[in-house]
DNA sequence: AGAACAATTGAACCACGATTCATTTCTTTG
DNA sequence: CAAAGAAATGAATCGTGGTTCAATTGTTCT
């Protein structure tokens, strides 16, 4: 008996598999999904293509888990916001704001996390990450109640609503958009959701 | 000289190529794009895969035309249906009511037109036929007049609503759904999309 | 019928990128 | 330091499915 894993190997061996997720994260914000071979991914980590299999099944794991991470991240911090919400109307204000803000900010990532192909894997964890966008808000609008429509409706129509309206704004052969667009299409988002939500 | 293609030759030439699209058609109808590879759509229509690039300079080429024409028609009665609408509660109203049923009717083939990852050029297709209906609705809301918000964002929020509630629905793995579910979203988001227009 | 040309066929080819694995390099312990 | 085991490497392998093309079959005209 000669070797031993220790605690220094094991804590380098997480430095490694976390150094493999965020390079799989920095190529996936710059280039999406398309761009994140294995052989890029390795590269963006300083390391082989061989490797990441020591801590990845396969590449598709590896995108899975990466995408649930940033997604859920996303997902936390709107249900955090719409949780604080004392109103439909403030649910839906704080939904579009935050949706469309963090969106622009981050592009790249926006677009691959929301609209761009994926392998299967990565696709139903986009529509279960989508569902607990729909949880969250639904959720929050029960709370304050007031609707006569269906929580879940009204969540899925918010959430498609700003989705779609964001589909040009964030593919990446358009410009990006000017703060003063951005305005006016969160202006406009937050009027229709919430007279759609019967409030003034 | 002693071949000149004739009269019959030619026809009998649309025919094949219109048989193959209808083949491909049929193809994705029932199994999705993933399912349309060269030979399946070669089979469908008692041909062979070499065949097909006689009518077709690829495989991606075909399926963005069948998707073209497809997409096409559902685009032509959306905007029949709107042009004929004479006051904004009537546009969400036919373009609820529409879009939902004959997405319903047709689940496989609308979840491939609306949902399924496609090829790039089919993509590329799919966001021109989506900036149609944006279009079409659009226009038909600047014809009633009397909203303060920007057509577009209207109409694009009209479509992103209806097809967010479709996702689940159209899934190829989830059963069908009861009727009794569809007049439920139908009634659900009429009302959404009207109360959105600012119209009780 | 037979010459001239087009269309059809399907098996071979190819491109692409994920995955494997024999070899090399690193870590740990006696 | 040597032995034992783990991890890293990257070139070779493999799977998949679109595409090509030499050979065959079909069509037209004299």
């Amino acid at each position: 008996m000669a070797y031993r894993a220790t605690q220094r190997t094991r804590a380098n061996a997480e430095a490694r598999r976390a150094g493999i997720e965020r390079a799989a994260r920095h190529v996936i914000a710059r280039g999406g999904f398309a761009s994140a071979s294995v052989a890029a991914v390795a590269a963006e980590a300083d390391s082989s293509a061989g490797s990441i299999y020591t801590y990845f099944s396969n590449r598709d794991e590896l995108l899975r888990l990466v995408f649930a991470q940033a997604a859920g991240h996303e997902l936390e911090v709107i249900a955090g916001t719409v949780a604080e919400a004392a109103t439909a109307s403030q649910i839906a204000e704080s939904t579009v704001e935050v949706f469309v803000r963090r969106a622009v900010a981050g592009r790249r990532l926006a677009h691959a996390l929301l609209l761009e192909e994926v392998p299967e894997p990565v696709q139903s964890e986009r529509l279960r990450l989508r569902r607990g966008y729909v949880a969250a808000i639904g959720q929050a609008l029960d709370r304050v109640g007031g609707t006569t429509i269906p929580a879940e409706v009204v969540a899925r129509s918010i959430v498609g609503s700003v989705g779609e309206n964001l589909v040009d704004i964030l593919d990446p052969a358009t410009p990006n958009p000017s703060s003063a667009e951005i305005e006016t299409l969160i202006k406009a988002l937050t009027t229709f959701t919430r007279s759609a939500l019967g409030e003034s």
